[in-house]
DNA sequence: GATGAATGAGGCTTCATTCAT
DNA sequence: CATGAATGAAGCCTCATTCAT
């Protein structure tokens, strides 16, 4: 800052290279990890630190507070993978049927099988406790995840693929499951002392959702179990 | 010192009123409200206190400490609910798809509706700060409550109303929309903007659940959809 | 002891017969085992009531605070004793040695061996935070317990059986193993693994005592060691 | 905010201008201090950060807790003091008693007259509330301290000088009267209203222990007072 | 007399954030 | 740029004491 063009021939102690740019990004890393194992709340500020080998306060050379962190955690790792999503969804040009079935292949790729699934398990719990962090998260990723479902929804149903169905409810319905899975799989300890095998599940979830639970015979009526009540 | 002998027979403000009885009560509805909104780390025993109406020390009179707050709370409030569910699957008698159902809206009304679903939430949130919170309501309410969905899906199967399936996986999957839906009510903010109506969420999602996404001419094949792929 | 032959059938529930003048002195007892086993502060009124078979208020009835309570326990559980002991050294007609030998091994079984010999350590330790305590102690206890070996040193000196000493400086030496252990004894835990028999270590302390430790043939000379050293 | 622009070149008070070293330095005084007034558990680290001159949090940037700081406070005072100790008894090469004369001197210098004394006095006295305490201090400090002790007497006996004795008794014994004078000097108040000098209190104890009380003539039948009681 | 529910001050410990170097 | 020492508010839990019944 002030002692800048001096004789000396360059510091004689490079111990790191790279600097400036790089470190925010050892220290978005080791956020990542510790908020997914942690939470918001529980994480402490000096462990990230640590992770990413710097000191506490060269944490706030870079972000201004915790909160401030968590967002860049948020924009850096897991907006762009919505973006690859949208992509896919945009250009498939098979049977809908094939399309979900990639898509939740895919999703469970990219994010359900990365610690970034671990950040929506974190969000919905700490939401009502920071509340800028939920306004920030939904805006950045849960509505732009619901209008993808929505688009892949609707190319089904207006390709004569899908059934008819009140899309806004069911962009959440489709994918519960596997939105239920991603975040189970970030408990820790006692909660998943039986693991259960992704792959199996996942196919297990598709079939299931594709055909749903009645056996062919019963399939047709199915829908309208009580019509007297519902008639009413 | 100044109002004695008034013609008032009773002091017009006891500093209390309720009896021992009614206390631990008061305080697990308080301690339910605040661990819902909050979660188990950011709920203060001393605002669990102050809303019971009682001090910070009252509290201790009957719980050992937070966790055993917690635990109490659960065993109040959530095992005796699923006793119900139980006696409901056993005692059914109609069509299985009749019997999940009035499941579904049973659980719902009964839990998903109920602050308690917020426990839930909970307890996945926080499970790995707290193991021993974990393990106490995997063993109290997880398990019965896996094993519940699992004897329902048998039911079905052996009656020849559901098709075959891997319980195990399905015992999760099949519920998980509703779960889903039971931890989303319970984050508050702007998460909940835009308000789903749970009934026809409900209703959408029993009909997907029975039925599955297909269209009736696309629905018999649809169970294997790219063997191509997985051919290799 | 009182409500004997009343016509009443007694009282159906007579959980207790005595009470009135009984029960401080249940109290007392229950509060001298835990002042020993935990000290002053550490020692809970709660406790102290609980092992009495009382509840907390009652304690209040008899006692005005914890201190009022410790001041019970030392007039009616300490004070006594040193009455005993006083009487032995008046009476006493033998040679000194041997009241000596009586004096040290009857304070050991009335006191040291006792529970009370724990109050001594309690004092000492907590004089500092408790003042009024301390002062309390020294002038019920301390003081006499001074004066009573400081008259039986000077019985021994007057009799030519003890050599010329200064009283004031011997009536603490010349017991001070004794006090040690004492207080040793009621350290729990490690610090008494090696659990040293009482009846071996006063008689070696009386022989020490009264020999010294110099062989018989070094003991002329030996109360001026170095005269030499010192000097320079 | 207010005395802006003035002439002086540097601020005048800096927060602080010690280094991190003498920090721990200072905490370490300041605890012993307190420990040695009030005992460990009536010491608050509140005050303990006070007397250093900084606040309670950065008391745990050196120690992780109250127990840790005690154990630092013993091993940066107490035990070093052992180690000068052991030299002496090791070097020594006049006569047993002039050693025995040296060591009880020097002990009281270097251990009694200061306010490490007191240490021992809260571990004898908190031993049972805080086991690990105890523990740590018997293998740091009790057990080297009575196997010098020990060898002391030992070397007295192999060259003659001491009389033979059970060394395992004796190395209590012999050096209670220092332990106790070290342990009332530091009760305050009115336990300590009559001064006694050390200086000579020691000399007392010195010549007692070499000498014995008994007065020269009826010193060689002493150690065995009245055989009949014993013989029984 | 006896009870035991209730209180609230107080102590240990944690951690986000600041700032002089 | 980077450090890490320092802060202080806040939370869990304990316990002597009070008081309505």
């Amino acid at each position: 800052m002030m002692s800048d063009n001096t004789a000396v021939p360059a510091k004689s102690e490079p111990r790191w290279e790279r600097r400036k740019d790089a470190r925010p990004q050892e220290l978005l890393e080791a956020a990542l990890d510790l908020f997914v194992e942690k939470g918001f709340a529980a994480t402490r500020l000096e462990d990230v630190a640590a992770r990413a080998g710097v000191s506490k306060g060269t944490l706030y050379l870079y972000f201004d507070n915790k909160q401030e962190l968590f967002k860049a955690v948020v924009r850096e790792g897991v907006v762009p993978v919505i973006g690859q999503a949208e992509r896919l969804v945009e250009e498939y040009t098979g049977h809908s049927k094939d399309l979900f079935h990639e898509f939740i292949q895919g999703w469970f790729r990219n994010i359900g099988n990365h610690k970034l699934a671990g950040i929506s398990k974190l969000v919905m719990s700490e939401s009502g406790n920071f509340p800028e962090i939920a306004a920030f998260y939904f805006e950045e990723v849960i509505q732009r995840n619901q209008a993808l479902i929505e688009s892949l929804l609707r190319r089904g149903i207006k390709r004569g693929e899908f059934r008819e169905m009140d899309v806004t409810l069911m962009r959440t319905i489709v994918v519960a499951p596997v939105m239920l899975m991603m975040m189970t799989r970030h408990c820790q300890g006692t909660f998943n002392r039986e693991v259960i095998d992704p792959k199996k599940y996942l196919e297990s979830f598709i079939d299931f959702a594709l055909n749903g639970m009645l056996t062919p015979a019963a399939s047709v009526s199915a829908s309208t179990p009580n019509k007297k009540t519902s008639k009413k």
